[in-house]
DNA sequence: ATACTCTTGTTATTTTATTGTCAATATTGC
DNA sequence: GCAATATTGACAATAAAATAACAAGAGTAT
């Protein structure tokens, strides 16, 4: 009986840069890396590294290390990118295009297949031989061909019930550029990319190493303080 | 002498979060709310928020709970939201276009001042009542101007050269695009945005959740099975 | 004013994640 | 082919994060 627990999300998203830092390798020509290599070069530890793989299966070999040809197709494998994934952007705006400009995600599997706004200055408009779609043809476009995930682009305000309607349609993931913390009760995995949380992290970052030069400099100038 | 200790990245990339929470309950007009309310709203537990927002002080009020337009100000202050950080984009493609265009930064302090591109047939093209510049002039601009952060939509290939350049000219953040993990010798804060990672850790939700069904079915099927 | 309720900030506990250690075993060099 | 070296996978130890517990104090109702 299969009892392996489940794998930590803290592990699943380290597997993304495995997969990147292996593609290097590969690209590189290096046919072989230990887990010490691979520490050094992405500053992480060896240990961890190990423990990580391990989770999925024993894929390396004592005194050798790992195939990085082999765990580079075991992570693809892990990551579900030999599933041939297909996608439409829901939104067509500035940033509903970059995705659909951004030819990254059909080299890993992800194919686009549809486009849809409900701007008419849009619809029919082609972006990489798709043309866009307008938002009342997405029902019957979904239900005609198996669409696996919705990137949404929507505004802010829609999100929710764009959200809602395409859950209730059997897309299987909900990938959400809203700066808003989708949660949906259909059998929707949802993946959130808060692009304005990550610029407030880095302001934060930004106002730390500040407020430490300031310190540095009080400690330096007044020696006179205990 | 000042001798809070550190406070972790976990809880740092949480404030954002309660940013937004805080944000959405100030519109809804309501002006208190306690640890256990905002549990139940967010899906995270009570002790954390208190534990949370501790890292930082004491904002609330035993019988009371938080002041809700307080403590947005106190999250705002922490994240530097204040600051009024200026921000060039590095990379004028589909992906620097969308972060031009996206009104929210500048809502949250981020002003842009400049859009830079090597491609002649940007140059010169506005966006938002900003010219995009040639990179030739990156370097001059940044010495007249003070800049905070730069953000980095550059074609993989070129995004270390470029990352190297602008830290080496005295920006304070970079908020990178490329997938891969920048790191920079200089003093530059550095927050990576992997949109790939994102997508595949989508892929692997899907798959686990279709492998999960599949054994259902398995399950539900063979009754002999020990 | 008093009793009772609520809710914080803090400390203790539990859980989870990371790092270190080492026996087992494959590879490498001679 | 044999000794020396390298490296894994498993597990133990440590560290970090999340949760629970609770005393103390403020709010609320009567």
């Amino acid at each position: 009986m299969d009892t392996k627990k489940k794998v930590s999300l803290a592990v699943i998203r380290r597997l993304p840069r495995y997969f990147r830092y292996l593609s290097d390798l590969l690209q590189m020509d290096i046919t072989r890396i230990s887990s010490k290599e691979l520490s050094a070069r992405m500053g992480i530890t060896a240990s961890q590294i190990r423990q990580d793989l391990n989770c999925f299966g024993g894929f390396g070999q004592q005194g050798y290390g790992y195939n990085v040809e082999s765990l580079y197709k075991e992570i693809s494998n892990i990551l579900g990118l030999n599933n041939d994934y297909t996608t439409i952007i829901i939104g067509a705006g500035h940033m509903g295009q970059a995705l659909a400009n951004y030819g990254n995600f059909e080299k890993r599997g992800y194919k686009l297949i549809g486009i849809f706004d409900v701007n008419p200055e849009l619809v029919g408009r082609k972006i990489k031989d798709i043309e866009i779609s307008h938002m009342d043809t997405l029902e019957d476009f979904i239900k005609n061909n198996k669409v696996d995930i919705a990137m949404l682009s929507v505004p802010f305000e829609q999100t929710r019930c764009v959200a809602d309607k395409v859950a209730g349609l059997g897309i299987k993931g909900l990938w959400n550029f809203s700066p808003m913390d989708l949660k949906i009760s259909y059998d929707v995995v949802i993946e959130n990319v808060h692009l304005s949380d990550s610029l407030m992290v880095l302001g934060y970052k930004i106002n730390e190493k500040l407020k430490e030069s300031k310190q540095q400099k009080t400690i330096k100038t007044s020696k006179h303080s205990k």
